[in-house]
DNA sequence: GCTCTGTAAAGAATTTCGGA
DNA sequence: TCCGAAATTCTTTACAGAGC
């Protein structure tokens, strides 16, 4: 059971992207409360939607993000991973802000983070805010896509550990920029889909409980 | 040994200050 | 008031340390 399970899981994973592929290449087109098909996408660049935040205002007391791959922005406390931290650095920390996007030094690996929190981070990311009407959570997925991380890749030459992406980098790369409503629409879809997995892990979870007290009861 | 995050230090840019 | 130098702030990069 917990094998068919991991089936499931794997196979919404790649219904997932499969998915995501298909709107941000736009080979679905979404239709609205009435039927009609939305405008075609316009492009603008990165650095016309989002500025470059250096907000250092703080008084230490915020909570220390740690900017991950695997679960974008989340409190250092969070993790089980502990890294060594000078408190004297932290005076010079940025604020990031509650649906702030940060380019970490591994954007290139695994796109552009999403924070749900409001805390302080590194000096060493960037973050960016959002200058003009836009459905966050579009662009968090689409931060995430295969094709953006290429995107972000093409024009990087050298690729060695700890590459930066800079501000003026990201400005340049063209970004989809469908009307709001379109955007809401796209981003329900994909945090729907989002949830469905979420269900099905915390149900193979539930296997695995049931499994250890299983065994356990066997060799009692 | 490899991957991953984050620091420290070097380098770049911007602001401040003083003298003419 | 303007120019150049010094100081301060911001950005970039090399690499350290944690965990597997």
């Amino acid at each position: 059971r917990i094998q068919t399970q991991n089936k499931i899981i794997e196979g919404l994973k790649v219904q997932m992207l499969g998915l995501q592929e298909k709107i941000f290449r736009r080979k679905i087109k979404m239709k609205d409360e009435y039927g009609n098909e939305f405008p075609e996408w316009e492009f603008k660049n990165g650095g016309d939607l989002f500025y470059n935040a250096t907000n250092k205002n703080h008084n230490s007391d915020l909570p220390i993000l740690a900017i991950t791959q695997d679960h974008g922005a989340i409190p250092r406390d969070s993790i089980d991973y502990q890294i060594s931290v000078t408190d004297k650095s932290v005076e010079s920390y940025k604020v990031v802000e509650i649906g702030d996007f940060i380019i970490s030094l591994r954007s290139f690996q695994g796109g552009i983070e999403y924070s749900n929190y409001r805390g302080i981070c590194s000096p060493a990311y960037i973050i960016l805010k959002n200058k003009c009407e836009i459905e966050k959570l579009f662009y968090k997925y689409y931060f995430k896509t295969v094709d953006y991380i290429k995107l972000l890749n093409k024009k990087l030459e050298g690729i060695r550990d700890g590459k930066m992406i800079s501000y003026a980098y990201f400005s340049e790369i063209p970004l989809p920029y469908p009307n709001l409503k379109q955007q809401i629409e796209i981003a329900s879809v994909l945090h729907t889909f989002e949830e469905k997995i979420e269900i099905e892990i915390r149900i193979l979870k539930g296997y695995s409980r049931q499994k250890q007290y299983l065994l356990q009861q066997m060799f009692v």
